[in-house]
DNA sequence: GTGACGCCTGAACAGTGTTCAACTTGAGGT
DNA sequence: ACCTCAAGTTGAACACTGTTCAGGCGTCAC
């Protein structure tokens, strides 16, 4: 028995790890849970609230303290840390791609900050963030040596934007 | 009745037009065509095949004859090529993304080639249009300005490990 | 005519998300 | 102790999904 909307997500997180999203039904899941799958409406709308409540608990063991530091190096550390969180559950980049595909402002957020701390205008930092987002998400099976060199590409990409908003 | 392939294929061109891929199953396409569902498997194996005989289609009908010209031009026309090719269609993005989750080399390889022929050693060709191709798929619902702008950020970020590889 | 083969039907199988009346359970108030 | 109320759960149902397959039908070759 799920008491409580945590249980369930965390739960849904250990099947996800064991079988994989396309197996995290919700049937499979309340049967988990030792419960019939009609339960799990009473915590949670519908399915798709239920993976959002999954994907927001796996960002959110991922983030670190913000560290005070030259906004380059935080969006890099940003996109690392996107990276490294998604990585540390299977599937969990296509759960996150998934659940952030109409509404990604939550995950642009703080990206955009970095960038305007850095010079960027409105525009440019919207465009930059969503950019190094989708980035992100899509290179999840890349080794971390070509994920490393395209996001250079992309980030050496926005620097000289800025430089030339400087001038 | 769907004789062939192709007719197969150009109805459920129609019915995701029309419906969207949320909505293009078997039995709707079968019904679409006057048909059960079950005769739908004489002509595919599945419905993935289905689907990437319809996402080549799609892609088929977008290709141009190949022009002559500089490296980054050629990039710039075929990322603008692949981004008008799936927006044709609704859900374009959506459709190519799924048929070429596992296998996108076949999109990759003419932006590969085009970066050779600029200069790029194999790897950085391999992550430039990895990168590219991802990019234009996740920016489907972007408007064109926003889009341009970020492959524009993309492209220079290319062309400055280009010019370093040069000296 | 007699096969053979390609195409199709219709039904079935196992699964999906979702809904809902009815039941159990436990805590709070009197 | 009793009653109430609400949260949580059940089990069945609905309308779907992709996929398989024995059987039938029609069109060719021989």
């Amino acid at each position: 028995m799920g008491y409580h909307r945590s249980e369930v997500v965390e739960r849904a997180i250990g099947v996800l790890d064991e079988t994989g999203l396309e197996a995290l039904s919700m049937r499979r899941l309340a049967a988990d849970l030792g419960v019939q799958a009609g339960a799990l409406y009473h915590h949670f709308d519908n399915k798709a609230a239920l993976l959002a409540a999954v994907a927001d608990e796996i960002l959110r063991r991922g983030r670190r303290p913000a560290e005070i530091v030259a906004w380059d190096a935080e969006v890099h550390l940003l996109c690392v840390g996107l990276r490294d969180a998604m990585r540390r559950h299977r599937d969990g980049a296509a759960l996150i791609a998934q659940v952030h595909r109409s509404d990604s402002a939550a995950l642009e957020r703080p990206m955009r900050s970095a960038l305007e701390r850095g010079g960027a205008d409105q525009r440019l930092a919207r465009v930059g963030a969503r950019s190094l987002v989708r980035f992100v998400l899509s290179h999840e099976s890349d080794d971390d040596a070509d994920f490393a060199l395209g996001l250079g590409i992309v980030l050496d990409g926005l620097a000289a934007r800025l430089e030339s908003l400087e001038s």
